[in-house]
DNA sequence: TATTCACTGGGCAATATGCCTAGCAGTACG
DNA sequence: CGTACTGCTAGGCATATTGCCCAGTGAATA
C-alpha cells in the first residue's frame, strides 16, 4: 500500500520511459535485476501499477473536443443511466459526484457541432433529468502522477532520500 | 491523423495486453512483424500513441480521495494561477473552461478531512476568486479509450472490418 | 508503363527475459 | 541468544525477442 523510495523511483523512471526493460532499469537504478522484477511485481499485484496501456490521444484519433457534462438523473435510475452511457464510445469516464449534479461524464468529440450530437445521444434517455455542458479549451496540465508517486515516496517512512 | 483496422486491433491489442512483444502482436493479428513494428512507429509519430506510461492508482498509493474543484480567476491571473497549481502534486489535471468556472480541477487527498488541507493550499492563492468543491464517489466508467478506438478504426475508408 | 509504397517472409547478431542458485544483512520473535 | 524470515545482491543458463537487414510481391499512382 504505501510505497519506499525506490518504488518511486521505479514508477517515475517507467513513467518517463516506458519502453525500457527490466535490465536496463536496474543499471539505471544500480540494483540487482531481481530486485527491480520484485518490486515490480509487488507494485502491480498491490494494485499501485494498475497496467501499462497505451495512452491513446482523442484528438490524434480525430476528437478534439473535449467536454464535461454534469447530469441530473431521476431517483432509482442510476445504474440504467450507467449502462447507458456505458455504450457510448465519446463517453470516456463517468463518476458520480456529490454536490448539485448526480453523474460527471467526460466526453470527445469531433468538432463543436458534433459534440451537439454526443450530447444528445447522452441525455436521449430517460433517466436523466437535466444535462449541463461544460467545453474544455485548453489543458495546461495534461493528467499526471509523477509528482504525487514522488511526494508518496518522500512521505515514505525508513527510506533514505535518493542517495545516488 | 486518421487510424485503420489495423491501428485499431494494434491499440486495442496493446491495451488489452500492455506487456505482450511486437513479435507476439504479429502473430496474434497475423500480419508480418514489420508491419506491427511499422504501424507503431508511424502511430507514436502521429501522436495517436502517446506513450505506454504506468498506470498509477492514486488510492494504492493512499490517496483515496478524488475531488473536482471549479476555480474562478482573477482576470490576467490564469498563467500564474496554472504555475501555481502545477506545484501542488494533488492537482492531478488541470483544464480552462467555458461557463461559469474558469479553470476545471482534478484532485485526490488522503481523507475527507485532508481534502481541506489540499483545497486550503490550491486556493491559497491571490488570483483566485472562489472555489467550488465536488466529491467523487463512485467510478462507474474509469477513463477508457477503447470503444473510441473501435469507432475510429471503424469508421476508417478502405478497410475491411476485420477479416479474421 | 514506371515508380512508389506497404507488406511479406526470412536471416542474423545482440540483447533481454524467465528462472534458478547461493550468500548476506537486518529484523522480528521465541 | 539463537532461529527463522525477508529483501537484496550477484551470477549462470537456455530460450525468446529485438533491431536491423534484405529481396520479392501486389496495388495504387504518376
Amino acid at each position: 500500500m504505501a510505497i519506499d523510495h525506490l518504488d518511486g523511483r521505479i514508477i517515475v523512471l517507467l513513467a518517463r520511459e516506458p519502453r525500457i526493460g527490466v535490465l536496463e532499469m536496474s543499471r539505471r537504478l544500480g540494483v540487482a535485476r531481481g530486485t527491480v522484477q520484485a518490486r515490480l511485481d509487488r507494485l502491480q499485484s498491490n494494485g499501485v501499477i494498475r497496467g501499462f496501456g497505451p495512452q491513446v490521444d482523442p484528438a490524434a484519433l480525430g476528437y478534439p473536443v473535449t467536454a464535461f457534462a454534469t447530469l441530473q438523473i431521476r431517483q432509482g435510475q442510476g445504474p440504467d443511466v450507467r449502462a447507458h452511457l456505458a455504450t457510448v464510445p465519446e463517453v470516456l469516464e463517468l463518476l458520480t459526484t456529490t454536490g448539485s449534479g448526480d453523474m460527471l461524464c467526460r466526453l470527445v468529440a469531433r468538432s463543436n457541432a458534433d459534440l451537439q450530437r454526443v450530447i444528445d445521444r447522452v441525455v436521449g434517455f430517460d433517466g436523466i433529468v437535466r444535462a449541463s455542458t461544460t467545453i474544455v479549451m485548453e489543458n495546461p496540465v495534461p493528467l499526471r502522477i509523477i509528482p504525487l508517486v514522488e511526494q508518496a515516496a518522500r512521505e515514505a517512512k525508513g527510506t533514505r532520500p535518493d542517495p545516488r
